[in-house]
DNA sequence: AGCACGATTAACT
DNA sequence: GTTAATCGTGCTC
C-alpha cells in the first residue's frame, strides 16, 4: 500500500534538540510557491543551538527583536540574516519559552531543480544547496517566514516525514564558523550529516524529478 | 547617529 | 590557503 507522505507536526520538534536535529536527516525540507509548485530536497546536515547556556547560540545575550522567534512554540521557524546578504534557516525547538533551535546546514535536491538553478544563477546540482545560506537562495526562504508555524496547514515552508535514517550512515563533530566561541561551547559535536554514499542511496529512492 | 560584527559564500592566489 | 562582499542588528555615545 501507497502512504502519502506526512507533514511532521509540533509534537516532532517539541523535544530535546539534539534528538529532533539527529531525527531532521533524511527528512524532506519542502517549499510551496504561489502557484503550488514544490521544490523540495533532503536534509543532509544540521546543528542545533540549546538554550541561552550555550556560547555558541544567538539566544546566549538574551532577547532580542531579531533572536525572539528562539523562544516561540517548536515547529516555528527562526529565520535570521547575517553577513549583510545571507538568509539562515532554522526550526525551532523544545517548549515555548525555552530559546533553541535547529539550524538547517545542507539539502539534498530532489524535486524542482529547475527553479534552485534559477535562483542560484545555473550553479551544479552539487552547489544548489550544500549550504545554510544557499539553501535559503535556492528555496527562496527570507524574513518572510521568520516567526512563522511551520507546522500550520497552510505554511509554504514544512517537512514531510520519511524512514529515519540508520546512525551507521550519520557523522556528528563540532559546529561551523564559532571560532570566536569559548569552550566547551566551541567543539561541542552538535553537527549531524549523513555520509555522502548513503545522501546519493536516499536521493535515488526518492526518484529526483528532473535531469541533473 | 555612528559603529563593529556576523551560525557565509564566491572568487581569488 | 586568503579575502571582499554587504547590511540588518544591537550596542554605545
Amino acid at each position: 500500500m501507497v502512504r502519502l507522505p506526512t507533514r511532521l507536526d509540533r509534537s516532532f520538534f517539541d523535544r530535546g534538540t539534539l534528538l529532533v536535529c539527529r531525527e531532521l536527516l533524511g527528512k524532506s525540507l519542502v517549499r510551496l510557491d504561489d502557484r503550488g509548485r514544490r521544490v523540495s530536497g533532503l536534509v543532509i546536515e544540521a546543528e542545533a543551538y540549546i538554550g541561552m547556556e550555550d556560547l555558541g547560540c544567538h539566544a546566549h545575550a538574551g532577547r532580542t527583536a531579531r533572536n525572539a522567534s528562539m523562544w516561540g512554540p517548536p515547529g516555528d521557524a527562526y529565520v535570521y540574516f547575517t553577513y549583510g546578504m545571507h538568509w539562515m534557516l532554522n526550526f525551532v525547538t523544545e517548549r515555548e519559552g525555552f530559546p533553541a533551535a535547529v539550524l538547517i546546514r545542507g539539502v539534498a535536491p530532489v524535486e524542482g531543480l529547475r527553479a534552485m538553478r534559477r535562483r542560484r544563477k545555473g550553479r551544479p546540482l552539487a552547489d544548489l544547496a550544500n549550504g545554510p545560506a544557499k539553501l535559503c537562495q535556492a528555496f527562496r526562504i527570507d524574513r518572510h517566514f521568520d516567526g512563522h508555524d511551520l507546522c500550520q496547514g497552510t505554511s509554504r515552508v514544512f517537512v514531510e516525514d520519511r524512514p529515519p535514517v540508520p546512525d551507521e550512515a550519520i557523522r556528528s563533530g563540532p559546529r561551523v564558523g564559532l571560532d570566536p566561541v569559548p569552550e566547551p561551547w566551541r567543539s561541542m559535536p552538535w553537527r549531524y550529516r549523513i555520509h555522502p554514499e548513503h545522501v546519493r542511496y536516499l536521493v535515488i529512492q526518492e526518484e529526483r524529478d528532473e535531469i541533473a
